[in-house]
RNA sequence: GCCGCUUUAGCUCCAACAGGUAGAGCAAUUCCAUGGUAAGGAAAAGGUUGCUGGUUCGAGUCCAGUAAGCGGCACCA
């Protein structure tokens, strides 16, 4: 017998043997139905895997976030078993659970394509219905190896486990894998699942190792969750940028403009100004100088910076003319380094904020290119900031804080914040440990000593130096980098930046890089997918519509809002086409027009306003002072 | 860049389902309709079916190449 210590410090004895699931079945029926796994003294055990010692268990219940991991890491084993009855030369690699359920990476001669999913998925409910026990056993290495002989990838994976540990491995029915396990006990518990797409991979996430064909699926614990996700994923279709960006004529990809060349359409640059603006008035405020430098420079300038040695594969290539060489920059580093050098600086000039709405381009790999979320050519609020040594704590801060206000203001939310290191690898990042050691710690204590939570993750550094990097999640559930805060000791010292001390010699200055929100494409997009095309009235291209119910009789009083309307500096439009008026409103509403105002014969006689806000039905009417006062305070609000 | 898929009018199209030389709705144009919160009616117009080549008497339809787009991977603001 064995003693099983329960979460309330209770005890009670089992024979040895005995299995998650029939500790939950002794405690209630309802439990053993809901009981995933569990984890028994820390460690994650299968629904039936038996437990031989005295330990302290922990059911996992379906509505657990690790139950949602068991249950599709059991769904991928179970498609695996399909996929191997189905193409029977199929090796496979790795099948983990991921945020919104699961994939596996496939090995085989057939091509595996997306009408071929509903087979696989019938093929697994079938194995379903067959309700297979899932085994664990483990083996030793050599024992494993012999079990997976001819299998390259799961051997590679063997190889590579620590050599003194037991390997363990997963049998149900004909199938078998190598698997850490936290499994659901039998394939009957598998059932709301749904295969969702395939696509490549590469093997190990290697790009020099060869491609997999990998399956993306979902499964749930009920049949109302795995609805409602594929109704988020068909929402999110719904919010896609690009087509919302058709629709609402925002921006316009061509293939004879040039691939990843965004053309911002009247709509969309009326939104990018008034960003432009906000941002500008931002920085003014909070004591930032703004420049502008070209999109071209010279080879040298980037020789310099390092950007050529180190960046080069993102760039543009070369051009040249009459022996000079020229490159379309990627960042504006190099040119604010000039400018700080324009003049002897002194302590006192320090900290020197420079802010510049910068063009720049990259050279993208074709596939990662995707609407305005990553295109070739796009423009960066960017900012240097060139503070002293003893600045860079305060610094670094407000220009966070600063973020953060931008990132409130325009209605996102930060997802997670990353601190970006190095790692070892040679030639990505320049060669002074003592600079970087440095910076990293700063970077370190800032974000400790201000209690902001974040991850650490190596190897995700600018090559000039470490850099916290703020994360949104898009409505696609994309995580991308919002903002950046980044150290940076290294362009000082290549371009030789100095400034005089109080102690009247000359001294280094450091650089802090700051991203404030992405670049306007991107930010675009993002804000596209966040409002679903229905912008705050602040930033939507067009804030007030008005319409005559009579283009003729009413037309005069219309004219007269819009007019108005302009002066106040709302962007207002007039509809007066000889259109119904159920066709203009519609079309007002199709493009999401925050106040429609409609103009009949109450409104002429009253000389008010009757408005529509986006997304409500009500229809208000108030004096045109009141309408004029309200506009501004929503515009005021950002709201 | 890599794997797979897709590409028909400005837009949206499982229109052309055994290869016989292209069809709809919306938008745009003209005319008629004076309309109170999501599409009034009519007419006429619009395409060398992404591009290049091949097979065929004949290609939107089959084959090859190429480009772009899409889903991912790798890369990244």
């Amino acid at each position: 017998m064995i003693d099983i210590r329960f979460p309330d410090g209770r005890t009670k004895a089992y024979e040895a043997g005995v299995t998650p699931e029939m500790i939950a079945g002794d405690i209630s029926s309802g439990l053993k139905k809901k009981t995933v796994a569990a984890f028994v003294d820390g460690a994650l055990y299968d629904r039936n895997r038996p437990i031989e010692q005295s330990a302290t268990i922990e059911l996992i219940t379906q509505d657990q976030e690790e139950a949602f991991e068991v249950l599709n890491h059991s769904t991928a084993h179970l498609m695996a078993q399909a996929v191997r009855r189905i193409y029977g030369d199929a090796l496979f690699g790795v099948g983990p659970p991921i945020e919104e359920g699961f994939y596996y990476d496939i090995a085989t001669e057939a091509t595996i394509r997306q009408e071929d999913l509903p087979a696989i998925e019938a093929m697994m409910r079938q194995i379903v219905q067959e309700k297979i026990e899932m085994y664990r056993e483990e083996l030793t290495r050599e024992e494993a190896l012999k079990r997976f002989e001819g299998d390259a990838y799961k051997t590679e994976l063997i190889l590579e486990l620590p050599e003194d540990e037991p390997i363990s491995i997963y049998t149900q029915g004909e199938f078998v894998d190598l698997c850490r396990g936290g499994h659901i006990g039998n394939t009957g518990h598998i059932k709301h699942f749904k295969l969702l797409s395939v696509a490549g991979a590469y093997w190990r996430g290697k790009s020099e190792n060869t491609m997999l064909q990998r399956i993306y699926g979902t499964s749930w614990f009920s049949r109302e969750a795995l609805e409602n996700h594929l109704a988020v994923l068909e929402d999110r279709k719904a919010r896609d940028h690009r087509k919302l960006g058709k629709e609402l004529k925002i921006f316009e990809l061509n293939q004879e403009a040039g691939q990843g060349l965004a053309l911002w359409l009247p709509n969309g640059y009326t939104i990018r100004k008034v960003l432009e603006d906000y941002v500008y008035n931002l920085e003014r405020r909070a004591g930032y100088k703004h420049v502008s430098t070209p999109v071209l420079g010279t080879k040298k300038l980037y020789e310099i910076s390092g950007h050529f040695a180190h960046y080069q594969e993102n760039m543009f290539p070369l051009m040249s003319r009459d022996g000079e060489e020229f490159v379309l920059r990627p960042m504006s580093c190099p040119h604010h380094m000039i400018i700080y050098k324009s003049e002897l600086r002194s302590y006192r000039d320090l900290p020197l904020r420079l802010a510049e709405i910068v063009i720049m381009h990259r050279y993208e790999a074709s596939g990662a290119l995707s609407g305005l979320e990553r295109v070739r050519a796009m423009t960066l609020t960017d900012s240097h900031i060139f503070v002293r040594k003893d600045q860079i704590k305060e610094e670094a801060l407000a220009a966070y804080k600063l973020i953060l206000q931008a990132i409130s203001d325009l209605g996102l939310k930060i997802d997670y914040v990353e601190l970006a290191l190095r790692d070892n690898e040679k030639g990505k990042f320049h060669d002074n440990d003592q600079l970087w050691d440095e910076a990293e710690a700063m970077l370190k204590a800032l974000l400790v000593e201000e209690n902001i939570e974040h991850r650490e993750v190596k190897g995700e550094a600018a090559f000039y130096g470490p850099k916290i990097d703020i994360q949104v999640r898009t409505a696609m559930n994309h995580v991308i980098t919002m903002s950046t805060v980044q150290l940076d000791f290294l362009l000082p010292e290549r371009f030789d930046l100095t400034y005089i001390g109080q102690d009247g010699e000359k001294h280094r200055p450091v650089v802090i890089h700051r991203g404030l929100i992405s670049t306007w494409e991107r930010l675009m997009s993002i804000l596209l997918e966040q409002y679903k095309g229905a912008f705050p009235t602040w930033l939507a291209p067009v804030q007030v519509k008005v319409l005559p119910v009579n283009i003729d009789s009413h037309r005069a009083y219309a004219d007269a809002l819009n007019e108005r309307f302009l002066d106040e500096d709302f962007r207002s439009e007039l509809d007066a086409r000889p259109e119904k008026l159920g066709y203009r409103i519609r079309e007002a509403q199709t493009l999401k027009i925050p106040y429609q105002i409609v103009i009949g014969d109450q409104e002429v006689a009253d000389q008010t306003v009757t408005y529509r806000r986006y997304g409500e039905k009500a229809q208000t009417t108030v004096p045109l002072e009141d309408f004029v006062a309200l506009m501004h305070q929503v515009i005021r609000d950002k709201s």
